[in-house]
DNA sequence: TCTGGGGTCCTAGGACCC
DNA sequence: TCTGGGGTCCTAGGACCC
């Protein structure tokens, strides 16, 4: 017996929500996002495989899509309530398989850890499975770590399965481009060129002690074990706790006046700390985020004197913040994040670089 | 061509202390 | 008058993920 790490993905998962309640949407180009106005400042959460055909991809401006978009597409606003419940019946589907333990990396992944001589087995049960509680597909990468899984499940999709390992890990991933790496966006891609490491391969073969003088001493390191798909293994279903809650907003008109800014914080703010007080936890710091039209983006902090349950304390905080702005400029963006107490601070050598939730 | 909203974690550098 | 070395805390900023 062996152990093993499952990574499921649903398949288009938002769009396949949608389709699920609107079944006269299957087989069209859909497309969500914002509030499914094309024509305003917002981004594609997920577009259908039909619509993914004609080049329209998630993390697009809608204003694109749209231009790409045949005249049969279809934009859905966000329902963020909806794929929640999606969600939480995907989960609970898995979590009823005998000997998993599952860990939730997003709305529409999780992580399995089993232990069996048969992993491609499981994999076809957590799809069925899904697939009977729900009508949605899945796609599965297997895998002898996270990273490899996750990256396996890419060349599972859709609806597939695929077994990734230190076996094959080179035969699969050595040629392909740094930036497939999961936590290796274009920027290190960039850094890493500069290096003249474009490969995994090559970033494998790279000298450690030179991306440590590059990123840092946990990142260089890290980098460099994700050329050879090296990564943790455990799978953990403790609960995952929020650290911070944030609102943001980006404007459709650019607030250009100070009052416009002000008052637009305190809203943001109130929300932020609502999010932590429904928590019963207390905030420790507010951050302040905001781009400046066209897109340049600036974030400040500051710690409150004490951990406080008072909305006025860190309503205060976040003016004082709004405070130091620049008022010459027009605001794309407003941001207010309310960080709280940690349950359990420290053992930081015990987490995973990569960005989010894992 | 125009770039959301919700998150997490890492690094650099300054301030401050001993 | 010139001034070390180490540690910790804090802020600002950056990068990435879903």
């Amino acid at each position: 017996m062996a152990d093993w790490v499952l990574h499921v993905d649903m398949d288009q998962f938002i769009a396949a929500v949608e389709v699920l309640r609107r079944p006269e949407l299957a087989g069209l180009p859909v497309i969500v996002g914002g509030r499914g106005d094309p024509t305003e400042r917002a981004v594609v959460s997920t577009a259908s495989y039909e619509a993914r055909a004609y080049g329209i991809g998630s993390g697009m401006p809608l204003k694109i899509a749209a231009r790409k978009a045949p005249e049969n597409a279809v934009f859905l606003p966000v329902d963020q309530e909806t794929y929640a419940v999606a969600s939480g019946e995907v989960m609970a589907a898995l979590r009823s398989l005998p000997d998993v333990v599952l860990e939730v990396i997003g709305w529409d992944e999780c992580f399995l850890g089993v232990t069996t001589e048969d992993p491609e087995r499981i994999a076809t049960a957590a799809q069925a499975a899904v697939l009977a509680a729900t009508e949605l597909h899945c796609s599965v990468g297997i895998g002898d770590n996270k990273v490899r899984a996750k990256i396996a499940t890419e060349f599972g999709k859709p609806r597939g399965i695929f077994r990734l390992t230190a076996e094959n890990w080179f035969e699969v991933m050595g040629d392909k481009p740094t930036r497939d790496l999961w936590g290796v966006g274009s920027k290190v891609q960039k850094r890493l060129a500069a290096h003249g490491i474009t490969t995994v391969r090559e970033l494998a073969d790279a000298d450690e002690q030179a991306l440590v003088a590059e990123f840092g001493p946990r990142m260089g390191v890290w980098y460099h074990g994700l050329g050879s798909g090296l990564g943790p293994s455990v799978v953990d279903d403790t609960p995952w706790v929020a650290r911070s809650h944030s609102r943001e907003t980006t404007y459709q008109q650019n607030l250009t006046t100070t009052a416009q800014v002000t008052a637009a914080v305190r809203e943001l703010a109130v929300q932020a700390f609502d999010d932590c007080a429904a928590e019963g936890r207390p905030v420790v710091r507010a951050h302040l985020k905001v781009r400046y039209a066209p897109f340049e983006t600036k974030t400040l902090g500051r710690k409150l004197s004490a951990p406080t349950t008072d909305p006025e304390e860190f309503l205060a905080a976040a003016l004082a913040l709004a405070k130091t702005l620049d008022t010459e400029r027009e605001v794309r963006l407003l941001g207010v994040r309310a960080e709280m107490t940690m349950p359990d601070e420290g053992d930081t050598a015990e987490r995973t670089p990569v960005r989010g939730r894992i």
